[in-house]
DNA sequence: CACTTATTTTAGCATTGACTAATTTACGTA
DNA sequence: TACGTAAATTAGTCAATGCTAAAATAAGTG
């Protein structure tokens, strides 16, 4: 999961965000930003190597566009700390309906963590 | 979005994944990793700031748990760009679409970009 | 109060990584 | 072939950051 070192740079990410709105070249993503053009260039390749971005060759000029792939896998981590963090809150949950029902049996009787 | 850079650290992003399972003192997430227990207190401040882990204080031990903030900004962040990708898709295909219409009217002649 | 346990803070070092300037590669055109 | 444009690569510098060791803070215990 290098995704998230990928995206920590706030440039990489703008370039993402860029490429999602549509498909653009090496030259016109450089317009958006103050750094040189070998800096994007090599942000570019960054994020070709994590499956962020694509390039589609025309002749001299490169088309950027997005990558599914990158997104998915960070989408993925997510989704798996969620599935674990989620297993967790509906045993909490289940464990006090249980208790709530224990409670119905016994009213006065208030049960306190051990 | 200082998330992702929070991320970027495999160690950071194992605490979080630990913490996915259960609540956890620091001592017990220390008894993960190789690293000096510093470290891992260093690590639990950088979470702590951005919002992705708390700490409830037990007498001088320091039970630290998810925080659903910090994963739910990373989530914003995933949307966004995903909400622009797919309308970009999507209007493709009603391009598309569209010229499949066109064919059908004059199956014959064949459509090309500009 | 001295002592132990749990954890954080500080200081200093080593590595990583983002940037610029200079050079190189690749393609199209006079 | 020489030239111009588009983009990538290389080399070197500087700042950011993760690590350890040492010291500090804080709470319970003899």
């Amino acid at each position: 999961m290098q995704t998230f070192s990928v995206l920590a740079d706030p440039t990489r990410r703008r370039i993402v965000e860029l490429l999602a709105t549509g498909d653009m070249g090496a030259g016109d993503i450089h317009g958006h930003f103050r750094i040189t053009g070998p800096a994007v260039s090599q942000h570019l390749k960054v994020l070709r190597d994590a499956h962020l971005v694509r390039v589609k060759v025309d002749a001299q000029r490169r088309v950027y566009s997005l990558d599914p792939r990158g997104l998915d896998e960070l989408e993925e981590w997510l989704l798996g700390v969620r599935k674990f963090w989620n297993q967790r809150l509906d045993a909490l949950e289940r464990a006090l309906v249980a208790d709530k029902a224990a409670d119905k049996k016994t009213p006065t009787e208030k049960k306190r963590k051990s």
